[in-house]
DNA sequence: CCTACCGATCGGTAGG
DNA sequence: CCTACCGATCGGTAGG
């Protein structure tokens, strides 16, 4: 209640300025753009933020708070299997707003040491909880032997947020053959499959009943193909 | 012989662009910061590129050129075998110098327009060819019948060009846990092992005669696992 | 949140 | 390839 329209500007400012940074990068974006987008005057903008650089840490701290907010929920509940489930909801941070995407490659690029320390911080857990899970399911020969479970968490995240933030600039390279049109999807869908596949032991390798826990028809129960399809709704272009 | 060394001032003036703009950003790299570097004045650098942006697109298009000079070596030379041995090259245009991959990132980004167009005319050849003999070798079932093959190559090289971006700017984010601390080699590795992986078939099952086509003990021949271990000097955490 | 204003630097041109 | 110089814009401050 205190401050509330105050409140609403500045979350104004790190909007447009997440958008423009984004966009243009930040030596490419003035500070007069951002505030003539929120509507005030410069000096009204460097108020609220003393300087642009501190403007863009906020807006990357942001984008990466609210990361770490989600990802929690989606890892946490997915364990072994879920796997379309955890990639699909991955997927889903940065394509409701793919300048999240562009702006963390932005970054990577622009301010390396800072976002070392920041991968550290909000990604790294998450990393190395993955890493766990997948270590335990290639002692029960569900993942293959020579996965490198760390460097392979943190190649699905990069090669994620990389596609998201290209095809958000300059959309899909890929020819459009079909007449469904959506390339984003069919980029997704690749790469999603591409995870899984070298992830996976290939179907049932018959001999391991010794090693598999007594319940399960192991293979095919995976709940891994569930949603091959997982994107119809939105992200389509049609 | 005529014009040599305005011809090398050129040639430096490209190089040290290049450079500052794959490190520093189009934007955030002065036509004074480029002048200095090769010793002469700003005027100077403007006879010879008439526009900072002309020095832009000539110093991508090189890039590109070069790309595009070195590219079709490796992979006419490999068909659908020596898998490393494509991927090892490869890597090793952009390791050679990190700077082509940080240039072409921040270029996607800031000119995505042009980026589509020399993507078209650089790259999409080479993913179209590479595609087709990948849809041959899918019908000689070496590779995985559900690969998108256009999709596959295509990321392939934005994974490819992505990590090497990254790691040349903030160095590898996975724990160093070995003595040797080359986690770049690491995770090329782990890129390689993960495209390799998703694309072949996999080692012949052995039980399920039931559902494979009778044919074959197909898998064996396939000349692909060759380096299946080509990691071993380097990227192994031991 | 504003007007007024600062020094510094930007890309680029004139003119030789 | 240089000196000299241009108008425009940059991030930021003073002062209210």
């Amino acid at each position: 209640m205190v401050g509330g329209a105050a409140q609403d500007i500045r979350g104004q400012i790190l909007a447009h300025a997440t958008r423009l940074f984004a966009r243009q990068g930040f030596s490419g974006t003035s500070v007069q753009q951002i505030a003539e987008r929120v509507g005030i005057r410069k000096p009204s903008l460097l108020y609220h933020f003393k300087s642009k650089d501190t403007l863009r840490r906020e807006v990357v701290e942001q984008t990466l708070q609210h990361f770490q907010k989600v990802l929690p929920e989606l890892l946490l509940s997915a364990r072994d299997h879920q796997f379309d489930r955890v990639m699909g909801s991955l997927t889903g941070f940065f394509r409701d707003d793919p300048d999240r995407a562009r702006l963390l490659v932005r970054e990577i690029l622009d301010q390396p040491e800072e976002m070392r320390e920041r991968i550290a911080k909000y990604v790294t857990p998450w990393v190395q909880l993955l890493g766990d899970q997948l270590e335990r399911a290639k002692e029960r020969d569900l993942v293959r032997p020579d996965v490198d479970v760390e460097a392979y968490a943190m190649q699905v995240v990069t090669s994620l947020v990389a596609n998201l933030a290209f095809i958000a600039s300059m959309g899909n390279v890929l020819p459009d053959h079909g007449a469904h049109g959506a390339g984003t999807d069919r980029v997704i869908a690749e790469m999603t499959r591409i995870a899984r596949a070298s992830l996976y032991v290939d179907a049932a390798s018959p001999a391991d009943a010794s090693d598999a826990p007594a319940q399960t028809p192991p293979s095919r129960e995976r709940a891994i193909q569930t949603h091959a399809d997982q994107r119809d709704g939105e992200g389509k272009k049609q």
